[in-house]
DNA sequence: CTCTTTCTGTGCGCTTACATACATACGATT
DNA sequence: AATCGTATGTATGTAAGCGCACAGAAAGAG
């Protein structure tokens, strides 16, 4: 194996489902992958299209966004370094009522939709890997119906600041309001307002298009229990593909 | 094939997932499929716990019920005779963070955890069709969530009454509005108010614990986009299906 | 340096749904 | 027929978020 391989799937590991996989079959598949930079606002597949690759975000964020009829948007699920984007591909059924955009700028790799189905009836650990996330993207589904139907604005902003921060960490995210309604589906104002009392209670620092997260700690403290039940679901499918490997 | 065993495989046949599978592969498992009844509020599993059975409902409606930790509850997703409950059997990942409640007694045939996954591992028919719909299930939890982010309750309370009752037309669905409360996650009496709305416009009539559908053409005009992306989807299943059979 | 674009901060009236409280009505049981 | 538990109907005040309108502020372009 030369040093560019190795460098390679050090790469290719930053995806949490890749580092999942047992190392001969990332060995295997490897020549299949290839890495991409997006960048924000990047529309990867339309509403109603089928999905012709997959995606492992490494750096990158994904966010499948639902358009209403009349223009209203909002967020139905995101994967980052933790999940995979284009589970239709395996899953059979037609694409989904959502648009596929890209919330932050970074690098991902992908896989065409063939090789994946090819592995996925043939390889028993990449079925495995692949429906085990897919799962935790069904609680992550399910959560955000139960957090946009139980929560104040203010606990689902945290939610989301948090989320974000979690997929990659950095102090800051770069977004605007505008944006962040778009995925909570609220007014721009309602979350100018909202991040203001954030900001007030010294927990974030609102700049043009960034958000400084100043204590991570005292987000933990405002946000609702459905970060909790996220967050704890992406740690658990850490812990277990760590046993694994071992 | 004796009289019995006819009647039987018609009776599975309700249940459109097994409905969808080859008639041989149908036949095959069909002695591991077991009959239940299930009466309203019974609960199937408690949230955390793993399933020990997949269930097909047939008369039944089944829901998956969110349980905040301020005891609210919401409704993140649910099954009649088109769908199936029970998938983190084979999808792999430990159970959700619902409970599984019975909605509308009825009802429902189950098969163990490891007949499920033997079949899923060793049937691709069964495991495709089983994929299908669990990816029809993501689609409503994220219209779910979408529906619940941007509509009104009034809007929400149509959708609920359509879907429920194309689960299993009958005129009436048999609940009260603390129940539908708890499902949409609003007050009893915000519920009330939205039902006695509907009733002066005469598309539906409300009595103790009975809705009556009246106009059900009235209810399609009201409601919001997403009974019909979740109906749609639903039909497409279908139509699928029977396009496999012939 | 100025002009333009884009993002953020506010104010105000309005609607929806919440919280609480209480009145009524149905229907099963005795 | 009387009673009691449960479901529904209503009222009042409050809070969250919307729609609209506009002011200010930061970044980029010329």
């Amino acid at each position: 194996m030369t040093k560019k391989e190795l460098f390679n799937l050090d790469q290719l590991k930053r995806n949490l489902v890749l580092a999942a996989l047992p190392p001969s079959d990332l060995a295997r598949i490897e020549p299949n992958l290839k890495p991409v930079t997006l960048s924000q606002g990047e529309i990867i597949y339309e509403s109603g299209e089928s999905p012709t690759y997959l995606y492992f975000p490494t750096t990158a964020v994904i966010s499948l966004i639902y358009l209403a009829e009349d223009g209203k948007t909002a967020e139905v699920g995101f994967a980052g370094n933790i999940g995979l984007i284009g589970y239709d591909i395996f899953m059979g059924g037609d694409s989904q009522a959502a648009q596929t955009v890209v919330q932050r700028s970074g690098e991902a790799v992908r896989m065409k939709a063939r090789y994946v189905l090819d592995e996925f009836h043939h390889c028993g650990t990449f079925q495995e890997v692949l429906l085990r996330y897919t799962q935790a993207m069904m609680a992550q589904m399910s959560q955000l119906a139960v957090c946009n139907s139980l929560h104040t604005l203010q606990q689902q902003l945290c939610r989301w600041i948090l989320l974000n921060y979690d997929q990659m960490p950095g102090n800051k995210i770069e977004v605007t309001h505008e944006l962040i309604g778009n995925f909570l589906g609220v007014r721009r104002e309602s979350v100018t307002q909202a991040a203001g009392i954030l900001q007030e209670m010294g927990v974030i620092k609102n700049t043009r298009g960034i958000i400084k997260i100043q204590d991570r700690n005292g987000l933990e403290k405002i946000v609702c229990e459905c970060y909790r039940v996220v967050a704890d679901e992406c740690e658990r499918l850490q812990s277990e593909s760590v046993n694994e490997r071992r």
